[in-house]
DNA sequence: AACCATATTCGAAATTTTTTCTAAATATAC
DNA sequence: GTATATTTAGAAAAAATTTCGAATATGGTT
């Protein structure tokens, strides 16, 4: 599949906002409405874009308080680092989870409401998960930027 | 302003799909395409939707090089903290940045290309930044999970 | 350069969705 | 219990998306 300019353009404009009409994109594009329509479906198709989705302010809705564990597993065998990322993965308050190279093995980012809450969450449901050795957390004291653009 | 449980599956939906029509989620909600339009105005104006985007696969566009860097100022004054701020959060390559507590003072979640283009942004801007003390990186081996959806 | 096959583009029409409007129903406050 | 907002619903209007056929451009081959 061909990939121009044009449709790098277009994806960005679409990940900075996703509810302009191809109308206003087809006037910042210099193209007809159905050109864009086009070209937006062909990058659908291909799987450039995968979805369009609504940010939610974490503040608002009482989720601000962000916590980033450090976590190693007792043993690095086949059948532990399967089972684990199946468990982690299915945990709302995890939003994020990397498998790392250096001293840790994953790196989670868990979104909840307050300390306590963390609390809570590590208790309850992170060191319940089997065979995770050690876990080491960082605690955010200011978002200094999130973005879900990715700029090429 | 009321924020009750219909006005909460309403944001779940969105977040997982903003491009559903509201003829579907006045059925999923039962309620009338109306209600579901003033409830969606209501979330928006109240600050409760930051913006609708769409999400872009990395591996398509070739930005599939995750690197998390933990940064150390040389020094914690008011003027360094807030130049690297501002000047951190310029860099597209960086996608999110975290004041934290503990042995770091931030932590940046970087996407590139490959190592190559790492190696060129850690030399060309991240260390030509002002008042940077020390850095430590890490490479991601493989993204086990990542959602923009914030469950409350 | 001429040719073909494939892609893309355009404008108009058809379809669907969003938005507005009015009125009824529901909830909230006094 | 009555008055005042707020929410809801359905219909109509406005706007957007989607489809369609024809024109234009693009790339590869001879």
């Amino acid at each position: 599949m061909v990939f121009d300019a044009t449709d790098k353009k277009l994806l960005e404009f679409l990940q900075k906002d996703s509810k302009q009409t191809n109308k206003e994109l087809s006037n910042k594009l210099n193209l007809s409405v159905t050109a864009v329509y086009e070209r937006i479906k062909k990058l659908e198709k291909a799987g450039f874009i995968q979805g369009y989705v609504a940010l939610v302010d974490k503040q608002k809705v009482e989720k601000n308080f962000i916590v980033f564990c450090h976590i190693k597993l007792v043993q690095h065998i086949q059948e532990y680092v399967v089972s684990f990322e199946r468990e982690v993965a299915k945990l709302n308050e995890v939003l994020e989870c990397y498998h790392l190279s250096g001293d840790y093995d994953y790196l989670l980012k868990v979104l909840v409401s307050d300390m306590s809450a963390f609390r809570e969450f590590m208790v309850k449901k992170l060191t319940t998960l089997k065979h995770i050795g050690s876990t080491h957390s960082m605690f955010v004291i200011n978002e200094v930027k999130h973005t879900t653009v990715i700029n090429f």
